[in-house]
DNA sequence: AGTAATTTGTTCGTATGTATC
DNA sequence: AGATACATACGAACAAATTAC
């Protein structure tokens, strides 16, 4: 499937990562510029999917150090 | 007054607001995004709002900062 | 104790594509 | 065809919190 906008293709792998049980709950994502180097993209980009993420109940991130797969992770 | 544009209206808001001395000189002005969400409208019709107002001298914006109120705001 | 590095988060600036009037 | 408006995206600077040394 191709993708109209970067952020949601961010969003969407994630969540499916999370969904499969790669990542599971506690686990720490890559960090903000990792995610950037990884998707060829910015630094902004990599925020919108993480703020989208985080809004959905997803993930929880703890300033200074990470973002991480929130425990219940109401993927419903 | 109806104004024809929306980004006209935000302009002689903040102008007003300035002139009535209830956002004084070096005051910083709410957030591209707060105004955003305050007119309903979006960041570039904010951006080109505050273009015009540092066009005209009243404001002076700082990167990563913020938008402020100059110092001597050539409001004649 | 104190500084530097890392990471998250925010903000401004700018550009592009699309839709509408 | 041009102006306005919206969404997305990239770049850059800055700040706060945490961690490493």
């Amino acid at each position: 499937m191709t993708y109209k906008h970067l952020y949601q293709r961010i969003v969407d792998e994630i969540v499916t990562r999370i969904e499969s049980g790669e990542l599971p709950p506690g686990t720490k994502l890559p960090s903000s510029r990792e995610l950037q180097e990884q998707y060829g993209t910015s630094h902004m980009t990599v925020r919108t999917a993480i703020t989208i993420l985080r809004d959905r109940g997803l993930v929880e991130s703890v300033s200074g150090v990470g973002v991480f797969v929130a425990e219940r992770p109401s993927t419903t």
